[in-house]
DNA sequence: AACTATTTATAAGA
DNA sequence: TTCTTATAAATAGTT
């Protein structure tokens, strides 16, 4: 009731809290009143201000309200109806904490963009802007990502590509020295050269051989590059 | 707050009181709770329903407060602040008065035409049969008055009438025998009949003497009537 | 301590 | 009782 919808929280400002109090405070004697008149109820109400200064209003003699409302309890107590007793000690918490939670929830809506009507223009404002601000944040930590991706993929990219080369420098190798094998076997066993078909040499096959791994490499490279795209919807 | 105006009254209507006491007694408790919670304040809160049923809020343990209550009230009778205690006794029965009495204002306020823009149409429409009602009472009542008085006045003339009749015979009477009287003194007297002036008899002058009369008692009538006009304002 | 734009409470009706 | 709705009342922020 009021410019602005209220939070259920402590108001820190001083001043704000004294001036609500004072106000609330005589709002809240005079429904007392009001529902003892209307509705022919006993009502006793005790008011302690931050400040420790007393307010009160009965309906009746309070002590009488007080002692009968002391009976009440005592005779509950008697008939086993303890549960309510000691989930009123607690009773003050637990709306404190709905009464947070609630307010949260509302708040949860509007960020999903929902009930955004009973907001006022200024509350409308103050949401843009922090809805901006989360966006320019959002997208920065995307793009940190993004980068922090792009390196670890090149980085990844130059690994293989070094791995690449000593597997293909390795391999380079391996065949310079089977082919030297070869060679001295064949030059072992030249007599059964003409065993091996259409004039076919080692020569000729490890370059076939040389080509088709290099081609493998590239598309191994390619595999990778498309998986990091796959990963990517993740986060994005 | 709702539809129409609360009068500050018991709630006849049982039905009605009761859901009126179990919607007033929520947000009694809902906002002392708030008051609590926004202000930093104590607040116990005890009802019993007209049934007897209790209800009951407090912010913390509300034997704590209601000892600090009694702490309070005591301190208070020791630095002779009891004035205070002593109204608080009477302090509702106070209040019941007042709201009563503000809203016989206001109702006195619509009988004399002023205020009447926050009446609804319902109200406006009882008022105009209870003034309707009022008017033809009061125009009864001065047909009435009149009526009476007329009445009263007739009566009164035709006693002042009667009287006049009386007076005039009686004089005739009187003139009668003062002329036989006189007569006799002339005929004894007969040799200073001379002395008399200009031929005037005692005759003439009786002549003249009695419409004089006559026109006095006219007089005397309209003089009624005028009087009359003038007390009326008093009561038209 | 007033004012007023708004929110909140609630009376009446379903 | 609970929901809805029209309206009265309370009050948050402002002057």
């Amino acid at each position: 009731m009021g410019r602005g919808r209220v939070v259920l929280e402590r108001i820190e400002n001083k001043i704000n809290r004294q001036v609500t109090f004072s106000k609330r405070r005589s709002g809240l004697l005079k429904k007392a009143f009001e529902l003892s008149v209307l509705c022919d109820a006993e009502v006793a109400l005790i008011v302690f201000s931050s400040r420790g200064k007393l307010f009160q209003y009965s309906s009746t003699d309070i002590n009488k309200i007080v002692e009968r409302y002391r009976q009440c309890r005592y005779s509950k107590l008697q008939t086993g109806d303890s549960s309510e007793l000691e989930s009123q000690s607690s009773y003050h918490e637990f709306l404190k904490l709905r009464a947070k939670y609630e307010s949260l929830e509302r708040t949860q809506r509007h960020f999903q963009g929902e009930e955004l009507e009973p907001l006022s223009f200024k509350e409308l404002q103050s949401l843009e802007k922090q809805l901006d601000i989360t966006l320019a944040l959002t997208r920065q930590q995307q793009t940190k990502k993004l980068m922090a991706r792009a390196d670890e993929l090149r980085e990844k990219v130059r690994k293989m590509e070094d791995l690449n080369k000593q597997l293909e420098s390795k391999e380079k190798d391996e065949f310079s020295s089977l082919i030297l094998e070869n060679n001295n076997f064949f030059q072992l066993h030249a007599t059964q050269a003409d065993q091996f078909e259409s004039g076919t040499t080692l020569n000729t096959w490890f370059q076939q051989q040389d080509v088709g791994s290099k081609e493998r490499a590239v598309d191994t490279r390619k595999e990778g590059n498309h998986s990091t795209h796959t990963k990517s919807n993740g986060w994005l």
